[in-house]
DNA sequence: GACTAGAACCTATTGTTATTAGGTTTTAAG
DNA sequence: CTTAAAACCTAATAACAATAGGTTCTAGTC
């Protein structure tokens, strides 16, 4: 019988799949193994275990996500640049639900790992945006740090359906927070600093 | 031998307990019943089955963190009452790391179940901060989901150690990032609103 | 104080996945 | 053609989820 051509490579792309299928959470050893015809054990010799599937699932929607954001800023600055690259984000969560839910889950990635080339590139992505705005260069990781925030949340809950039992449709309210950022970067730092957080409780780490 | 007198609020609370523990996808049933003191079968006549048994702990964090939402903004306004209730979303991931994980799987609550209490008490706070803003009633929401989108998504990027390896600490984000909210509120809607959002690429939802 | 219905809990069993151990076969290099 | 490494397999163990079908406790009733 032919072999079937099992790769790391091919196995996070079949993971890929089957997370937007059926959930991240599903992605499991067995049903890639089924879906490359092949027995279970036998992914052992590509991948050390569950964990290692799905971190190269992750590592894969990281790099797709890095590539659309690539092209999304190309060319662009400001408040479009803004748009183009929250935007990716957003489409490439609708269009991929399972690999976006893979991406947040880039916590448990160790630094090397992360660091392997996508994390760097979204980090850069979103760095040259808010270059586009006069922020100051040692300001400018809080601002990155908030469109990171907010994307990020706000395409989770409108995924989550957190925004379907509330009446203006997300589409506008996504317009309006673009917009909000904007106008915010214009003139960050909003506080000149000196101001301490309010520090968490005491038990906290 | 006496019994064990389990509930499925009991139930919650021990899973709400494994959870901070060994973390939300670990909140098993067999794992539950072994701190119960109990066969896991025995559990299928409190829930019905692993689904419930997490979403018993959803709600529960969802419950705890409105109970904290609702004393960190008693008696505020401004920008003392945004500071109190997007700090007491923090401390409460960082004090309980898994209920906080388990509340962000809110989405797949049905409508009702959701809507039991926690979900309107959130949504209310979060109104009655932004109501202490001349934002355009109109548009609040606009800026409520924004300001829901920045704390969760901080949040959870933050747990996942995404901010760990970037020189500036979180809390110094933090602040800055509320502050950028407070100005950015009072001044709310930064778009009157013609304007149209980028649609999201056609093959999406 | 015994009687009974229902709740609380148990044992037994099946199916699914993860993982390790230890072959066998294919492929490709020399 | 030989041979060594890679690719794949079968077998077996362990853990969790879930269903089926008891048994025992307990509360309320006569």
């Amino acid at each position: 019988m032919a072999r079937a051509g099992i790769t790391k490579a091919r196995l996070a792309a079949v993971g890929a799949e089957l997370a937007d299928e059926l959930g991240f959470e599903r992605v499991t050893l067995a049903e890639v193994a089924r879906r490359c015809g092949v027995q279970t054990p036998s992914l052992y010799s590509h991948v050390s275990g569950t964990a290692e599937l799905r971190e190269q699932v992750t590592l894969l929607a990281l790099e797709e996500m890095a590539d659309r954001a690539a092209e999304a800023v190309a060319g662009l600055s400001g408040k479009a640049a803004l748009t183009g690259l929250a935007n990716s984000y957003r489409d490439y969560a609708w269009q991929h639900p399972g690999r976006f839910t893979a991406s947040a889950a880039a916590a448990t990635l160790t630094a090397e790992t992360a660091a392997g080339s996508a994390g760097p590139r979204h980090a850069r992505f979103t760095e040259a945006v808010l270059r586009g705005y006069a922020v100051d260069p040692g300001a400018r990781v809080h601002a990155v740090r908030m469109l990171g925030s907010t994307v990020r949340g706000f395409i989770t809950l409108e995924m989550s359906g957190s925004f379907d039992h509330s009446s203006p449709p997300a589409d506008e309210s996504w317009a309006q927070i673009i917009h909000g950022l904007d106008t915010l970067f214009r003139s960050w730092p909003a506080a000149p600093g000196a101001e301490l957080p309010s520090p968490r409780a005491e038990d906290a780490r």
